[in-house]
Order: structure tokens, then C-alpha cells, then sequence
DNA sequence: AACTATTTATAAGA
DNA sequence: TTCTTATAAATAGTT
């Protein structure tokens, strides 16, 4: 694209390479955010200059959900690859002990996901069974909690507005009262309906992240 | 580009948006190729198609090791902002990184168990809930196969001891063929319904830990 | 940072 | 899926 066709090598000029990057830097940021959003897919990008600046993108901006999203797909071999990592020097105690840290949240981290369970007993996979089930319990509640606040604010800004145009309404007299009211909206407790799996949140500015 | 101009929005059309995203996810991976060797940047770009497929391009085909230079990038920027009185060596960046590390999994392992939900979306939460379930799935199928090994092991020992118990008595002779034979256990495959959620398991000494 | 001649990407149709 | 094609979009080189 452009005046010249590009040869996929890199470009020497140090200039050319900087402006370059640059702007195709944004395209690729644009595209990424487009097929994000057109194709309702979960994205992540990470790009580091060659100057070693760092720019990224994620959808929903939660970077670190998409990496461990990414890293379960991967976790077999990726605890291999950890598993025979080079014993470290004693320089700093705290140190190691962190490191034991990051090895057992790692493998209780990876229990809570069902995986690398071949070491349990039977009493340990039912005590997982029972954390797991309460925390999803914790997790629908605040989903619902979530929802609920969102359908609130919504009803009141539909409230809101209704009021609003009867004002306007009244002030402008009833001249043509009897055409062109603006649809209703009920405010009810008892909600319609919905199937949460598939309703679209996206446009929906939900509680304070 | 194309025949229409580009609205940004989700595409309802399901068969339209999975040509689109096949489409555009082949420029991007095209694209992202391109900037990396054009300009010599580092990059890592993680797709996850709306129904969960995954797809990833990374510079030199190290994923891990971009993913780690990203979280340094952060840990190290996080740690700097915790305490900026800290002469850096590079022994205090990498505990800087292993703290970071320690965080983003106490984070995670929290969400898995339910806990400090308020920061995370209704996507996060629903993602979240996927995996829990998932989790569940593996864990229970888990706990399954473990009781039915403990109990073809337990079937196999009582099989050896009515089978040891004949023989004696043939040794011992029939004089007293017809009192106090020992309760029979049929083995067979097809197993009695139970209830392995309620079963007490609290005896059996169950497989290699 | 803008401009613009071209190349490239891709939406729609087959 | 894959190909074709008209058209929108990106961008290389230039100002």
C-alpha cells in the first residue's frame, strides 16, 4: 500500500524504519480493535518497538485476564518448562521463599481450574468440589448483583427522560398532543425474561471497574 | 474495504461475522508479521474467536518469553511507583517481578475461589464461570475414576479370599460342608447405583498419593 | 504532520 | 471454503 511495493525485510534506514513502524503501529491497533469488536472476539496485542517501548492493546482492556486465558491453553507444557528451571543461588531468602510462593499458588491456582489433579485424594478432589461450587455460587450472585444495578440505572434515566419530555410537553402547550409520544417503559421489579449467556453487555456502562 | 463501508459494531449476521473474522484475522496475522519484520519490533498477538477457538502470532515464535517481558515491563513500572527510593539492582528487579507474579496469582486464584469479585466485569464473571464449571467437570470425573478403581481393587481382594477360603475347606475336608460358610460377594461389572456425592469415603485407603 | 499515488485488504457476490 | 471483483482503506514516498 503506498507508492512503492514493500519487501517483507527489514528497512535499514533507521528513519524510514521509525516512521514506518509508527504508522503502521496504528493500523494495526485499528485493525485489532476492529475485528475485536465487529467479530465479538477476545483479542490481545503486545508490541514492543525495536526501541523497546512498549504498546499494547486488549479487548475490554484486561490484558492480564486474555494472558491467563491464553496460558490455560497452554498449561501442560508450560509447567514442564517451569518445572525444570535452574535452582536458584540462596543470595536472598525472601527470594526463594517467594518463589515456593508462585509454585504453590501456581498448582492450587491450577486444582481450582481441574487440572493436575492425578496427586489428590479422594477427599481433597471433594473439598476442591465444594470450594468450587461455593465460589460460583459468590460469582452468579455478583453477576446478578451487576445486572440488577445496570437495569436500575437504565430505568431511571428512561424515568428521567420521560419526565423531562412531558415538561417539555406541558410548557409547549398540547397542540399535538395526540401524535408522536415517546414509547414508554414500564419500571417493574419483575424483569423480563432474558437469557444473561447471550445478552449483549457491551454497549452497557456496568459498575464502577 | 470492500464493497460497503465499514460500520463498528458487532456483526449479527453469525455466518457474515465468521467470514469476517476469518477474513481479517488472516490480515491481521498478516500484518503483525509484517510490522515485525519491517521494523524489527517484538510482538504477540493472542485471537480468541467468539466460540473459544484460539489463534496466535508471535515474533520468533516465543510467545512465553513476550508475555514475560510484558509483565517485567509492568512489574518493574508497578515496582518503581511502590518505592522509588530503591537503587535497582537486578536481583531487586526480578523479587520485583516474582511479587508482581505473587499478586496476579492471588488475584486469580481469589476469582477462582469466588473472592474480590468487585473489580471484574460482567465478561470477566461470566468467563470466570465457565471455567469453574469446567474445573468442576474434571474434578468429579476425577473422583470417579478413583472410586471405581478402589472398588475393582476391593473386588479382586474379597474374589482372593473366597477363593483361599474353598481351598482350605477341600483341604480340611466336608465335615462341616453345610454351617457357617462365609457370605459370597458376586463380582460383577454391572455396579449397584450409588450416590457418590454422599458416599462416606472416610475409610478406604484409596490410591497412591 | 499532510498529501496523494498506489498498493493492499476486504465486503459482497458467486 | 475459495475465487472474483468493485471498492474502501492503508500506507510509501513526497512535501
Amino acid at each position: 500500500m503506498g507508492r512503492g511495493r514493500v519487501q517483507l525485510k527489514r528497512i535499514e534506514n533507521k528513519i524510514n524504519r521509525q516512521v514506518t513502524f509508527s504508522k503502521r503501529r496504528s493500523g494495526l491497533l485499528k485493525k485489532a480493535h476492529e475485528i475485536s469488536v465487529l467479530c465479538d472476539a477476545e483479542l490481545a496485542l503486545i508490541i514492543f518497538s525495536s526501541r523497546g517501548k512498549l504498546c499494547e492493546y486488549s479487548t475490554d482492556n484486561c490484558m492480564e485476564s486474555i494472558i491467563e486465558r491464553y496460558e490455560r491453553y497452554h498449561y501442560a507444557e508450560k509447567a514442564r518448562l517451569m518445572n525444570d528451571s535452574e535452582p536458584q543461588d540462596d543470595l536472598c531468602q525472601e527470594y526463594g521463599y517467594l518463589k515456593g510462593k508462585v509454585d504453590a499458588l501456581q498448582r492450587s491456582r491450577s486444582h481450582l481450574m481441574g487440572e493436575k489433579l492425578d496427586n489428590l485424594s479422594i477427599k481433597e478432589l471433594q473439598q476442591l468440589e465444594k470450594q468450587l461450587e461455593t465460589g460460583l455460587k459468590h460469582i452468579r450472585s455478583q453477576m446478578n448483583q451487576q445486572l440488577l444495578h445496570s437495569i436500575d440505572v437504565l430505568q431511571r434515566k428512561v424515568i428521567e427522560s420521560e419526565n423531562s419530555i412531558k415538561k417539555l410537553q406541558q410548557i409547549h402547550g398540547h397542540a399535538e398532543a395526540s401524535c408522536s409520544s415517546p414509547p414508554t417503559f414500564e419500571a417493574t421489579n419483575s424483569l423480563p425474561t432474558m437469557n444473561i449467556g447471550t445478552l449483549d453487555m457491551r454497549g452497557l456502562q456496568c459498575w464502577p471497574r
